[in-house]
DNA sequence: GAGATTTACCCACTATTACCCATAAATTAG
DNA sequence: CTAATTTATGGGTAATAGTGGGTAAATCTC
């Protein structure tokens, strides 16, 4: 038994009926509960942000939580929720991603796929390049709060 | 039964396959638990950096408690695992580096293990040896810090 | 409701990877 | 010193991963 979290980076192309494949890795790494299903959704990013099946249910009792009195609340939960698609893979372990996700994080041919442990980026590479020139950049003042976070939970 | 950590320095080709081989002595050094397997990643050094699945384990724990809600945090996790790869030795003891760990390090033919007690470092000899001229080149300013570094905690 | 379009499911091909066996050098044991 | 074992390296083969495409069912359009 490898391990059951996504990591790794990988390159694919979406063909010509709008399939992408997902990393045989990945595939593996799902719990028999998700029924080789991923559920889709909008990144904070521009990306695609993809969880296991039961990944999703843990984030929709989350979501459960917040007051629906409270215009934030109600906005932040409306987000998380109105684009988030399940896919279940085929035979050969691909996807359809819906058309107004692939626009949102500006895929036309490529994508690049990230695992984040307990969930999966996709990325337009010309995208992914541009963050990585701007946003990703950390400084010694944000890891320190990075390390900060971790250490006093 | 030796240690159960990394020490010395070790030189080995990357065959027509890809394949590298892992010190004998540092697969014996494996915790059971990592299941011959382990997690290479970019280091922050022109390098590659091993760790015991274990420890990677370890590490993942550390990264699950960050918040994928903070722009920073995600860059920060993003960054550890988007390279990070569990790779399981073959009989023989050999493993296939992913290519763009290698290109990371400048690794061309011959690689240097280097063992870093809790971790391993692959090098390009050629990059290596280029460090060693240049960054590895402490002063006495940089040994005192270490000694107030470590007598602090 | 008939035709057109999309989606789901299947089969096929190729390159890569995983797994196995073999050999030579080095190390250890007696 | 010699035999036995372990280590490092090479290579063959079967299985898997990734990619492309065909066809029938389902959905949509008019």
């Amino acid at each position: 038994m490898g391990t059951k979290t996504f990591t790794g980076e990988f390159r694919y192309s979406i063909d010509s009926k709008g399939r992408v494949n997902i990393p045989a890795k990945f595939r593996k790494a799902l719990p028999e509960t998700s029924e080789d299903t991923f559920v889709v959704t909008r990144g904070l990013d521009e990306n695609i942000v993809a969880y296991s099946l039961d990944k999703w249910q843990k984030i929709e009792e989350e979501l459960l939580k917040l007051s629906s009195r409270l215009p934030g609340h109600r906005a932040y939960k409306r987000q998380a929720t109105r684009f988030a698609t399940p896919l279940k893979f085929d035979s050969q372990g691909r996807v359809a991603i819906p058309a107004n996700l692939l626009q949102h994080a500006g895929v036309e041919k490529d994508v690049v796929i990230i695992g984040m442990i307990d969930e999966i980026e996709i990325w337009d590479p010309e995208v992914l390049k541009r963050y990585e020139e701007t946003e990703f950049q950390l400084d010694a003042e944000d890891i320190e709060a990075i390390d900060d976070y971790t250490r006093s939970s």
